[in-house]
RNA sequence: GGGCUCGUGGUGUAGCGGUUAACAUGUCGCCCUGUCGAGGCGAAGAUCGCCGGUUCGAAUCCGGUCGGGCCCG
């Protein structure tokens, strides 16, 4: 175990937006920032070695506690040396508290605009009770299980356990799950020093797409000793995408001057990072970039903002074409092979595809966040977002 | 020369007397933002080789014909 613990230190900041670079160490090693971090679900990157994910550029990535404690169960994990030694990665991880499956393997259901908890995912004040997803197996987990587990597990950065809301939310609703939120925030605190646990606690910010909600929200966390800030419950419960930023506007102007990372949970798309890190984000994570390329989709700058800068790969008219996959990509995928081989791959559904898209995605976004940070500290980020961004 | 089989959307098949002919794949389109996801949804596409007959009704039964395959001489 490495000696040097957590520490967040900004290295430049942008003149006209706040945009800011920055380095998080943690006891495996330290993460540039802006910084995209990958999801790797089930302890793992889907597809990917750890020597491939490293290669792709990327310094960190998330694991799912929720899935964790299902399979193989956290003392599995624990009796492997923690999810590191478990998984073989070296450098800085990061898990999730397990809140936002609450969300996740939920239905749909009467809970969105009502009061009520009327579905298999039963939230109480006390925590929630999930029906597992694979044996339907009841099982209880609130902040004291989410932080003994994601003790046990052993990242680097961990996140407070909060309940995630869905959209369309009535007012009352979601000042409720936000007071949860911090009553909980409040016990993953306690059960830290408890634990005399020194992994990087990151609180989230609640309170849906209300701004006072999400002001009461970051003025809580802001006087709170979490090491770093997560805003949750936003790019991913249907909220209007013009809510998504608009919080950030709230809550942003709180939290920054108190000089901790910030990461919003959940985001992914190109342009939303650009509008994130100008605003004052530090990092992100997203499964857009695996999910996609295991439905074929490839990123790539010239596809532009109107087609999401990617294209699919699965489609009949690259059913020939010699050319690399992005022509302007260095990665392991495009100085090796062609549009028609991945296509003949995808077509052919054969486990290569899934992997070669993978690692041209991840290289694609570390290599944008890395271009980004480098915009950042020459001054240059505003030009850097609207040579991307140009329509 | 004789016998047996098969012929259904681009491709491979199911249906073997009765509603708008089913499925897979392919084509085209849409979707995916703290992963239930090595996907999901949708559209187009066949007058069931051809001709005739039986029947209220035939892709389905019968006869002929053309084409493919197999077997016996």
């Amino acid at each position: 175990m490495a000696s040097n613990y957590f520490s967040f230190k900004i290295l430049s900041r942008d003149k006209k937006t706040k945009a800011k670079t920055g380095v998080i160490n943690t006891p495996h090693g330290k993460i540039n920032t802006p910084a995209f971090v990958p999801v790797g679900t089930a302890a793992t990157i889907k597809s990917l070695t750890p020597e491939e994910i490293k290669n792709c550029g990327i310094e960190v990535f998330i694991v799912n506690t929720y899935h964790m404690i299902f399979r193989p169960g956290v003392e599995t994990v624990k009796k492997g040396d923690g999810l590191h030694g478990f998984m073989n990665w070296k450098f800085p991880l990061m898990t999730d508290s397990g809140g936002f499956q609450a969300f996740s393997l939920g239905e749909y259901g009467p809970r969105n605009v009502s009061d009520k908890s009327e579905n298999m995912v039963k939230i109480t004040d006390q925590g929630i009770e999930f029906k597992s997803a694979w044996d339907g197996k009841k099982i209880f987990f609130g902040p004291h299980e989410s932080i003994l587990a994601q003790h046990k597990l052993g990242a680097d950065l961990i996140m407070a356990f909060d309940e995630c809301t869905f959209y369309p939310i009535k007012k009352s609703y979601a000042k409720r799950a936000m007071q949860r939120t911090h009553d909980w925030a409040k016990t993953c605190l306690q059960v830290k020093k408890q634990l005399n646990n020194k992994q990087t606690l990151y609180g989230i910010i609640q309170g849906s797409v209300f701004e006072d909600l999400r002001r009461n929200s970051a003025n809580f966390f802001a006087g709170k000793p979490f090491e770093g800030f997560a805003v949750g419950s936003v790019a991913n419960s249907r909220e209007p995408r013009k809510k998504v930023f608009q919080v950030l506007d709230w809550t942003l102007p709180i939290l920054l001057p108190v000089n901790k990372p910030i990461h919003f949970l959940g985001i992914g798309e190109v342009e939303d990072i650009f509008i994130a890190i100008e605003k004052g984000i530090d990092s992100f994570d997203c499964v857009i970039p695996t999910r996609l390329a295991r439905m074929g989709w490839i990123f790539t700058k010239s596809a532009g903002l109107k087609n999401k800068f990617r294209f699919d790969i699965t489609k009949s008219r690259y059913h020939s074409l010699k050319s690399p996959p992005d022509r302007s990509c260095r990665c392991y995928t495009c100085t090796n092979f062609t549009k028609s081989y991945l296509n003949h791959l995808f077509r052919c559904r054969e486990l290569l595809g899934y992997r070669l898209a993978t690692i041209h995605n991840l290289y694609f976004y570390a290599n944008l966040m890395s271009q980004i940070r480098t915009a950042i500290e020459n001054g240059e980020f505003l030009k850097l977002k609207q040579e991307w961004l140009k329509v």
